[in-house]
DNA sequence: GAACATTACGCAACCGATTGCATAAAATTA
DNA sequence: TAATTTTATGCAATCGGTTGCGTAATGTTC
């Protein structure tokens, strides 16, 4: 409960000014090591701890990273954060993370309450809605870093993390061909998303390569939430003709999908051949097990991370790396395989 | 690009003080509204915003506040994190989110950090295997709101927030028992933390209300890492007297069990009747679904954001409401259930 | 219209550190 | 020893708001 000190308590304690004390705290090449010693041993005494607020006003920067993201609690998104809190940690900035709840009112809220905060640089992944992007330009307009993450916006401008979401979609589906499916129902999230349009053109692209004919009636958009399985399996029921694969942009959504498909007495893999997106923990303990993508999730956190200190730093010209793209890999387990 | 304008550049512009722009902006009564009026409107004419570096340096105090939470990417955490996160928001509060990895060693590393980063509260789930506490002496010193959340230490002057884990450990473990186990053995995370200890606390009171014995072989401990579920099959396989009843403390790590004794042939519930904890999304989706202990977790997370706000307020004094324990609820599915 | 109350605003200290520039002191060179 | 360079430190402005106190201007009361 004792006051705080401050260097003018140094100062005054050791009858120098409180510029010395300053330079000296920060290890300032032009005072004598006796001096910095001096200071220093004095500080802890006293336990002095340095005000950031007054860094943080004099210097105009705060160590902090914002962070926008649609949903704290999805799987994905908790790795990648904690790839990017690592690497942030590690570097010494702060991150203050603050989430969409995929509505893009609540996104704009969030840039602008980051951007009045005075955060040094801001990570985002776009909300399930969000169709312009002009929040961000105050950002863009004083020069404070942006990366976009996963979910990223179709602006050639902005430097992105993401994978190859198209490849991605690409392989999943040839995979679901190899395995023999001809008529493969895709279940995708709002396709105003990159990360769900590039999917879809993989798949079709799959298709076409394979010689198959592409119908829209095989795609199914959806929020993905539990409660919207049951529409899947409906629409399912209710197409002419019957579908031999399933593939669902994301795992929790499929696991959910594959229990009420066996509800309804379908078989998986048998009738039906599933793979999902994102190797959730879940994928491994349904039943069957889940076919997926491998979603790097951690790495793009830590890469995400390092770009944005780089830029913070100015180490990368952020027009060089524009965009990074990540590795995905295709998982085969039971769901997709006789 | 335009460079910053300041409470200084209205006023001259206005030809006011700066003191007046100052409380016109925050509509202080003081000012006429004519006045204010003018303030405000040339200010939205010249784009000024306020240097919250500057306001935070004056009034000390940041409007942010920090947490610390073993991992951000499980499921019960980022649900927790969500909760608390809409609050803070809603009171005009950003979050500082840090992870200490289950390592206690960085757990005061963020403690420290965070505190001379000027948070005005702290929010803290413990550890795995934080044994003292003085790291958060600094904040109970200052006289900054702090509160544990969920995993908590054992002084009895912190407020905290909870669960009833000894009611809920009696609950599962009765259940198993009203099923017919005879020989439940129950998978417990790190004993020193309050969450597993009251948990098999209520497990022994349940087996002597219903006049069984407790035998410690009975108790198995593990950091409940998926890759660690082959060790509890084989534990199993290795008791002389076989068992009947699995209380696992993690609904995931349960999901792992289940699946490694099915595949040396157990059958559940048949065989061995399973309970888990937490209610994750993933009890649904397992075969067979789980029993499980619902975990307020979204409340938890709404609860201690707006308990640490009300501290911060000083609308509540925190000697009162030390202690806050929300309600679980027993969650019968198939894995518990002949 | 004098006396008093109220309203609206200005002044300037303050929050606590950083840093360019000036200068005293010490060291080096001539 | 005087002149010059180097080293170590002090001075004071600065970052951008906030706020207690003082006072001029306006309004109210009798």
């Amino acid at each position: 409960m004792k006051k705080k000190i401050t260097i003018y308590d140094l100062a005054k304690e050791l009858k120098v000014s409180s510029g010395t004390v300053s330079r000296s705290l920060n290890n300032h090449p032009s005072i004598s090591k006796k001096t910095k010693d001096r200071v220093v041993s004095k500080a802890n005494e006293l336990g002095y701890k340095v005000n950031k607020f007054a860094v943080n006003l004099r210097k105009q920067k705060s160590n902090t990273i914002g962070v926008i993201i649609p949903k704290l609690n999805s799987y994905f998104m908790a790795t990648l954060l904690a790839g990017v809190e690592k690497v942030a940690n590690e570097a010494g900035y702060n991150l203050i993370i603050s989430q969409s709840l995929e509505s893009m009112e609540k996104e704009i809220m969030n840039a602008k309450t980051l951007y009045n905060s005075g955060v040094d640089a801001l990570l985002v992944s776009l909300a399930y809605d969000t169709e312009n992007y002009t929040h961000f330009n105050p950002y863009i307009n004083s020069n404070i870093p942006l990366i976009f993450m996963d979910r990223v916006p179709n602006l050639p401008s902005c430097p992105t993390i993401i994978i190859d979401n198209f490849q991605a979609g690409y392989d999943a589906t040839d995979h679901l061909i190899n395995q023999g499916c001809k008529n493969i129902l895709i279940i995708t999230g709002n396709l105003k998303r990159n990360v769900y349009t590039d999917r879809l053109l993989g798949y079709k692209k799959a298709l076409e390569d394979n010689n198959l004919n592409f119908d829209s009636i095989h795609v199914f958009e959806t929020t993905m939430e539990s409660k919207n399985a049951k529409d899947v399996v409906d629409y399912i029921k209710n197409l002419n003709a019957p579908i031999d694969g399933l593939f669902v942009l994301s795992d929790s959504f499929a696991a959910q999908c594959i229990r009420s498909l066996k509800k309804e007495n379908y078989g998986v893999p048998k009738d039906i051949k599933v793979i999902g997106f994102n190797n959730d923990p879940v994928s491994e303990l349904v039943t069957p097990t889940l076919s997926t993508i491998e979603y790097p999730g951690y790495n793009m956190g830590l890469l995400a991370g390092e770009s944005i200190i780089n830029q913070i730093n100015g180490t990368i010209n952020l027009q060089e790396t524009n965009s990074i793209s990540l590795r995905h890999k295709l998982i085969i387990r039971e769901s997709s395989v006789n």
